[in-house]
DNA sequence: GCCGTTTTCGGCCCGACTGTTTTCAGTCG
């Protein structure tokens, strides 16, 4: 699926050389659009496009649809390649710098030649760039300030941290008083697996008070905007933080419109639009009498243009609105729903508490089972077992099961080799009661031999789920390059899981992923990849992906009770 | 450039803040 992002990303380069070109907004926001389409497509887009379905896609026509054939075709854009002739090669990275846009950037270029980010910075110093545009000593400022920031890397920060630090500075504003209600809304109320900025919506009777106690907090270290009713600052650790204030009569209104995303609003007021209503973060106004119609909650705002209220997660106009007004909004799974977990980690390889302390630690969430899965030999670097010492293990969890109530799984989390035969042989893996295996080893191989290894993995009778199936970490590592598609077909084919790894770096599979997985009736296993004891609160984070994914418990693996888990693990065995 | 239970033409989501401009453009979300 690798092209829907190709061609996604030179829809919105298209769009932002449309845009210096002062073309239509209309224009440049179908581009979008089609962008937006591709880069959360299940499917792969030369299969769509070689069934002729490119224009029943949401936004593709005949311009766009015409353009994705071009491209599969020759692999070029000949129109993109005319634009991009007109601008320097490095314009889309001046557009990565805070505060400069495609028109002030476009002047910049034709008026002082600027055509990189260094050339731009050493005009800012020597302020030859005022005059152009518009620009005075203040915007000279501004950018020199957001090359600053770009230089220190625009890193969207991981959702755990994104959302202590939402805490702490709620927490704060509260504290210095004037604050009725405060929620968080934005990226991290739909629990995206990055999250940018944190957006803090607050009722008050004195805003002023408010916005002035965030923008003197010790951990803000600048102010970006402030007015009336908004603030807009950078915490100390990289993230921005934006505050609204709003009148209690608004507070539903507001909670909506900032918890997003942008897609689905838009979709919203266009409907809205359709029954003469207006849609803002003030509320539902009849557009004629300009009456409010609601509000105050974010149910009567959905209300207003029939629709139920949508959980925030599904907010990403990904057929939400479609399947809401159906009346067919997934019933999402939720941590409750959760029997066990099917990933863990101890010390006799690379965890860092004792097998007791873990299975007590799974009791104590009021689990029914959770598995035993170390490391196989070849991870040497993570103490991976050998043979005996996993049959020496399997015997140990045999022993200490009586003491508890909780089922003890013996697993492993077995290495898929480079050749995609798995660490331990069959006989070995048959004597478990849930196999997984995993890519940990040549993450550098082609996509046709990454792909082959995974997919003769799946074919192994005894293995059962496909952990971390891309290997990628968010902070630093690309997932490998490798044929989803396949393996998930592989994976259907031999009646496997597949695993949403919860740990905060991974997240692996992602919601998109995760849902495609799912629509071709894989289950999918919710894992915390727990290494220390506080990570099996990872689980919340492994639900909200597959919350994101639309998944309902059916279709979560270890949503199921214990025999029925292990009748589909070990279907042989009585 | 897309789209249609108002429309195949004429619409297309809405508002805050900043810096520059005396009425608004650009940028952002």
């Amino acid at each position: 699926m690798s092209r829907n992002f190709e061609i996604a990303r030179l829809f919105y380069e298209m769009a932002s050389l449309l845009e210096a070109r002062n073309e239509s907004v209309f224009r440049i926001r179908a581009y979008q659009r089609g962008a937006q389409t591709l880069e959360t497509l299940g499917e792969d887009v030369a299969a769509v496009a070689a069934r002729g379905g490119l224009t029943a896609l949401p936004g593709i026509g005949r311009d766009l649809a015409a353009r994705v054939d071009e491209y599969l075709a020759t692999g070029r854009l000949a129109r993109l390649e005319a634009l991009r002739a007109e601008l320097p090669p490095a314009f889309l990275t001046l557009l990565e710098i805070r505060g400069l846009g495609p028109r002030t950037a476009r002047a910049l270029w034709e008026q002082r030649g600027v055509d990189s980010i260094e050339r731009l910075e050493a005009l800012c110093r020597s302020k030859e760039i005022i005059g152009v545009a518009g620009i005075r000593e203040k915007t000279c400022e501004n950018i020199l300030k957001g090359i600053a920031l770009w230089k220190a890397g625009r890193a969207r920060g991981l959702l755990p941290a994104a959302r202590a630090i939402a805490v702490q500075v709620g927490e704060a504003l509260r504290a210095h008083g004037g604050v009725e209600r405060l929620e968080i809304a934005g990226s991290l109320r739909r629990m995206r697996e990055t999250v940018k900025d944190v957006d803090l919506l607050v009722t008050s009777t004195e805003p002023a008070r408010v916005i002035r106690t965030l923008t003197s907090l010790p951990s803000v270290v600048e102010v970006i905007a402030q007015g009336p009713t908004k603030a807009s600052v950078r915490h100390q650790d990289g993230l921005s933080i934006d505050l609204r204030v709003v009148e209690p009569e608004s507070f539903g209104a507001a909670l909506q419109y900032f918890t997003g995303s942008k897609d689905h609003n838009v979709r919203l007021r266009e409907i809205a639009s359709r029954r003469g209503l207006r849609i803002s973060e003030y509320g539902v106004f009849d557009e004629r009498t300009g009456a409010r119609v609601a509000g105050a909650t974010e149910e009567e705002v959905y209300a207003t243009v029939g629709l139920p209220w949508i959980p925030p997660e599904l907010r990403e106009n990904q057929g939400e609105i479609e399947a809401a007004r159906e009346g067919r909004l997934p019933a999402l799974v939720a941590v409750g729903d959760l029997r066990g977990d099917l990933h863990a980690h101890t010390e006799w390889s690379d965890g860092h508490h004792s097998l007791e302390r873990l299975i007590a630690a799974a009791e104590a969430r009021g689990y029914e089972y959770v598995i035993v899965s170390d490391h196989s030999r070849s991870l040497t670097i993570a103490g991976g077992l050998g043979v005996d010492e996993l049959r020496t293990q399997v015997a140990a969890i045999r022993d200490l099961q009586p003491r508890f109530r909780i089922r003890i799984l013996a697993g492993t989390e077995c290495d898929i080799l480079a050749d995609g035969t798995l660490d331990f042989p069959d006989e070995v893996l048959q004597e478990l009661d849930v196999v997984l295996a995993a890519v940990h080893s040549r993450f550098k191989q082609s996509r046709e031999e990454m792909t082959a290894r995974i997919v003769r993995a799946l074919a192994n009778p005894w293995m059962n789920v496909l952990a971390h199936p891309t290997g990628r970490l968010l902070s630093s590592r690309a997932p490998y390059d490798v044929d989803l598609e396949a393996v998930f077909e592989a994976a259907a084919r031999h009646g496997k899981a597949v695993e949403i790894n919860a740990s905060p770096d991974r997240l692996d599979l992602g919601d998109t992923h995760a849902r495609r997985a799912a629509a071709l009736g894989i289950p999918i296993a919710i894992s915390t990849d727990t290494h220390y004891l506080r990570e099996l609160e990872h689980v919340e984070l492994g639900v909200a992906v597959a919350r994101r994914a639309w998944l309902e418990p059916a279709q979560v693996l270890n949503a199921r009770p214990l025999d029925a888990l292990l009748a589909w693990a070990r279907p042989g065995r009585a």
